[in-house]
DNA sequence: TGGAAACCTGAAGGATTATTCGTATTTTTC
DNA sequence: GAAAAATACGAATAATCCTTCAGGTTTCCA
């Protein structure tokens, strides 16, 4: 509702030579810590490049627009929790709600590690959230999170499950969310992560027994 | 991190005339408004002042910046919400756990009437939530649920008692922040309030019989 | 080696915004 | 009814920011 219709973020250019993959990469490097350092607020095409000793121009050669580079930082991230998560849930061997257990301490960890730069990406989310790209990678996570639902409650009816899956992510993410705004000690962090999982394991076997 | 150290939300001036009331009421009315239809990011003082009908400059003399109008608003959607739960919590008669479910589904309710507004005020949160008149109302909120959390869980140590009171806290405000994003049916609304009150009264359950 | 393609530059344009302050108007008070 | 207090006005100021583009530099390839 706020960040008008779907702009365009899909990338511009694609990098051919090696300086201009370096651009990118100093780029990318530079806009995480401007992110970090300066906030959401001041985040700036103009920064971004000053602080990665390069044109503003040179920027837009490979990010059509600010949201672009914004989106392209926040993907890297979904991209660097799912890998954690999913090599996680593949852990076959293990219980389903033990891997859900060692799954809330991993993503609250990884959260807190970079608090600063996912807060930051939050308090951007306006700009970036309505594009297509956003909403698929959002379905995408969904679709990984079905699988592992799938074998947690096999006997419950589907909308149930979906229902569950639905509510243990937005839980997840929200107290991701919580970490990044107020950085926490790490032993606090293990006791929240323990009571999280707590909640969840007792959801689902409430679940398990009336199915 | 984001929104600069403090910087004085406190009112400017209060009005001591009926008119001044009036623009008063006038302005936050129209900076409802231009929330809901415009969003967060195009919410600026000379739209606002322009929808209600009224110059900027009166405008600047009963709210110093922008910020302390939007946290006006959000002080506002939260006196409401707080005192909607209050009156759900005071009904000793009926047991802790039917309380709790009453009130997560009255919450959800109400967050989804004003989903746009919501949604907005969130999007503008970095420009005010560092203030601390925003801390001290998240104090108080935590104040009173530390007293519902007393009588469900009377045996339970303090730590815990504290542990799942923000919990809860934190996992209903989340819901209520992906309705505010995404807009639902109302069925749905009941669907999903009943999962989420299933999973707090599971978890609370589990800690009971643990205790 | 020379031309083409890729790349880089950064000043400048165009827009938007928060906030002030000198002035004008209305209400209150005496 | 006149001075004082309160209120209202809104053009102007001073930033800030996103993005483009015309012109130069480097790399590639035949």
């Amino acid at each position: 509702m706020t960040g008008r219709s779907s702009p365009l973020i899909s990338s511009r250019k694609q990098p051919k030579q090696a300086r201009a993959t370096d651009l990118v990469a100093a780029i990318l490097h530079a806009a995480v810590q401007v992110l970090e350092k300066e906030g959401a607020q001041r985040f700036t095409t103009t920064r971004v490049a000053e602080k990665a000793g390069v044109s503003v121009g040179s920027l837009y050669q490979y990010f059509p627009n600010k949201a672009a580079l914004l989106f392209r930082l926040q993907s890297d991230e979904w991209q660097q929790t799912t890998d954690l998560l999913c090599r996680i849930l593949q852990e076959v061997e293990k219980p389903p709600l033990e891997r859900l257990r060692l799954l809330v301490h991993a993503f609250l960890r990884s959260e807190c590690e970079e608090a600063a730069v996912r807060g930051a990406l939050d308090d951007a989310a306006p700009l970036y959230r309505d594009a297509p790209e956003a909403q698929e990678a959002r379905a995408s996570a969904e679709r990984t999170v079905e699988i592992f639902m799938r074998e947690t409650l096999p006997e419950a009816p589907d909308a149930t499950r979906a229902l569950a899956g639905e509510l243990i992510m937005t839980m997840l993410s929200a107290a991701g969310r919580d970490f990044s705004a107020s950085p926490r000690m790490p032993a606090e962090i293990e006791t929240y992560s323990d009571a999280i999982a707590d909640m969840f394991c007792a959801y689902l076997r409430s679940l398990g027994h009336g199915a």
